[in-house]
RNA sequence: GCUGGCGUAGCUCAGUCGGUAGAGCGGCUGCCUUGUAAGCAGUAGGUCGCAGGUUCGAUUCCUGUCGCCAGCUCCA
């Protein structure tokens, strides 16, 4: 971008915000961190350029805004680091941002920081916290700036030094001895940066680049109050206890071992769950006109070959000889359904063609990317590929985010991220076909209302896509569902189509997928409903609790005639007090427990408790039945939402 | 894959400054016959992840390796 030459002439006229807030009749209160103005936040120390905006608010040390929040947390990595440089004089500091509900230091020192060194830092911190040192900005020359941390030893900084633009200015933040490179804002004081503690440690690369120097990373989090603090601890707890890699097992979902990692050992009442899932993907994608195929699990590496995958992917794809030949266990299944386009001869009238596949899948991810369910080896997807028309690209893609939000909504998913990615720099195909598929995929978006984010330059090289993804219970975000236009792979495998001037052409192919990989939005599912599946997806729905010997049969035959009702029922018939089969059959999460003690059976009657909403009262067994049958299905169809159940007892 | 941490009974974890280990829960047996989130007693479980090294002796110290955890990078 051309830069004008600035038309600085006279340096523009700036006031403190305390002036500012003097000059509207405010007062500068004692707790008063800074100014918001114009959706710009300032600090106190930083002067604002007047006629910036109309108004200006004061910013409060109980602020709970974001960028309140951030200024403060910022503060505290700057205390990080004084005490990180107090204890360890040898120590570098690189960058020591905020983050979303904290903020991080990397570091660079002649050992590995540990664990072990975290209570040190953490009291020389509180100790400077206690000092309520002031914090103080000062702009300086650039060689007075380079000169300065030349001399402390941060070559870090000087690198950043060197590349911020020649007509900003530069700026530091003093705190004591200590004094950072940074364009602030910053609180006023250390006093306010009591409620602050450390969370972890760990390895962080130079920039993000692998090529670069590894840091130590300390991570830590910084509130206005001890209250608050304590909260944020609190929900990190609560969402420690959502993790599916502890509920999964809990609820004899699954297992995972080390003699096959980043694979699932499924259970049966995991696998009853995984089969409910697909069953209902299926159910659907045959009312949106998929025909579902299965293709090979291995293929020769000619064909990994043409499709490309060989030079792109063949690190992540396992492989085995037979033979002498060589083989690659699929890593997507594309190639095989392009295989299966390309039987016999396609006319533009037979266009669209969607071809679905519960494809099991493996890619030899890098051991350190593996992460419960969330990260495998080996997985299933839900994956379908449209063969279409480029006219036809619009509408495949409006009607997939339909049907992939209906879905969403029908697993208990309405917070959904979408992202579009747009071409890269290094890309196949021509740009006209491009600029059509972007167009497509944008008005798509619009059509269906839905906001989105657009990820310039984050398209694959094969054409551009659309993401979808959902939060776990760390705030982590997972991609889940996907459509994405190829324009080369089927030229690639030479798959074409008759067009209505006999002409021979390659058609466009559509990736897509709605759950990503079944194994992970399992994760996600267990995660996000805190492992209460709603009633329909429940693996076991129905648990009936004998109360004593004398109800053993009873209970027997209340279950198998749920079962032959349609209903997931088990009979817990244990020799063991209620209150203990209530707390393990709740602990698995088994939503409706049905007791049957004497008071029933002379009645006739069955007592229900509802494992999270508690007891619920006595019905028949018709009642029961009806009960049950009434609770929501999945749509896509005429019936309403799904049964929430959000939170733990 | 990289950096750091961790790996002890089925699970959660304690312990050994180097002399081959212990608790709770769970399992089993018996008692109890149970009323809405853990009844009582007894009892059996372990090559201390795996392979080397140091040592009279290693679960403990060292090295390597595998796996797990956090982050980085990557990705459904």
């Amino acid at each position: 971008m051309a830069t004008q030459v600035p038309e600085k002439k006279v340096p523009e006229k700036t006031m403190l915000p305390a002036e500012l807030l003097a000059q509207g009749g405010m007062a500068l209160s004692a707790d008063v961190i800074g100014v918001r103005c114009a959706a710009q936040v300032y600090d106190l120390m930083t002067p604002v350029p007047q006629g910036a905006c109309e108004r200006i608010e004061p910013i409060h040390a109980d602020d709970t805004s974001s960028p309140a929040l951030s200024m403060l947390r910022h503060s505290a990595a700057h205390l990080l680091a004084q005490a990180v440089k107090a204890l360890f004089p040898g120590a570098q500091l690189a960058t020591g941002p905020a983050t979303e509900d904290g903020f991080y230091y990397d570091i660079a020192y002649e050992r590995p920081l540990t664990s072990d060194d975290l209570p040190a830092i953490e009291a020389r911190m509180a100790k400077l916290a206690a000092q309520n040192l002031p914090i103080v900005r000062q702009e300086l020359p650039r060689e007075e700036a380079l000169r300065l941390f030349a001399e402390r030893g941060e070559p870090f900084k000087l690198e950043i030094i060197q590349e911020i633009p020649a007509d900003q200015p530069i700026t530091v933040y003093r705190q004591g001895d200590f004094l950072d490179l940074c364009r602030g804002p910053h609180v006023p004081a250390t006093g306010l940066l009591k409620a602050t503690c450390l969370m972890k440690i760990s390895g962080a690369y130079w920039r993000g680049n692998p090529e670069n120097p590894q840091l130590t990373r300390i991570y830590g989090t910084a509130w206005f109050t001890q209250q608050a603090l304590d909260g944020y601890l609190q929900r990190l707890k609560e969402a420690q206890r959502r993790d599916h890699r502890l509920l999964g097992p809990a609820m004899e979902l699954f297992h995972l071992q080390e003699e096959a990692p980043g694979m699932v050992f499924w259970h049966e009442r995991g696998w009853r769950l995984f089969r409910i899932i697909q069953d209902d993907i299926r159910r659907r994608l045959e009312r949106h006109g998929y025909a579902e195929v299965h293709t090979p699990m291995l293929a020769d590496r000619s064909l990994w070959e043409r499709s490309g995958h060989w030079s792109l992917f063949q690190e992540a794809m396992f492989t085995t000889a037979s033979e002498h030949r060589l083989y690659a266990v699929k890593p997507m299944n594309c190639p095989c359904h392009v295989q299966i386009f390309k039987q016999g001869i396609k006319s533009y009238r037979d266009l669209p063609i969607r071809l679905a596949e519960f494809g099991s899948c493996h890619r030899n991810e890098p051991s350190g990317t593996l992460h419960g369910l969330l990260r495998l080896r080996a997985f299933v997807q839900d994956d379908a590929h449209i063969f279409c028309r480029p006219d036809q690209v619009f509408d495949e893609v409006n009607a997939f985010i339909a049907l992939l939000m209906r879905v969403y909504h029908d697993f208990g998913f309405d917070d959904v991220l979408l992202r579009l990615a747009t071409r890269p720099q290094a890309r196949m195909g021509d740009d006209a076909l491009w600029d059509r598929s972007e167009q497509a995929l944008e008005e798509a978006l619009r059509a269906q209302g839905m906001s989105y984010e657009v990820l310039p330059g984050e398209g694959a090289f094969y054409g551009p896509k659309i993401e979808f993804a959902l939060n776990d219970c760390l705030g982590r975000i997972w991609q889940c569902g996907t459509i994405q236009v190829d324009l080369v792979l089927p030229g690639r495998l030479g798959a074409v189509y008759v067009d209505e001037h006999s002409q021979k052409v390659a058609p466009v192919m559509l990736h897509r997928a709605i759950l990503g990989s079944l194994e992970r939005f399992i994760g996600i599912l267990i995660e996000h409903h805190a492992g209460w599946l709603p009633l329909w997806l429940a693996p076991v729905q129905a648990a009936v609790l004998s109360l004593t010997e004398r109800h053993e049969s009873a209970a027997q035959a209340l279950c198998q005639q749920l079962q032959e009702a349609g209903i997931r029922a088990v009979a817990d018939l244990r020799n063991e007090t209620l209150g203990f089969k209530i707390r393990q059959q709740t602990m698995q999460k088994v939503p409706y427990l049905l007791v049957l003690g004497d008071r029933e059976l002379a009645e006739g009657t069955v007592a229900v408790r509802h494992a999270f909403h508690g007891r619920i009262g006595t019905k028949t067994v018709a009642e029961v039945l009806q009960m049950l049958h009434n609770s929501p299905q999945p749509q896509d169809g005429p019936q309403k939402g799904c049964l929430q159940m959000e939170n733990d007892p």
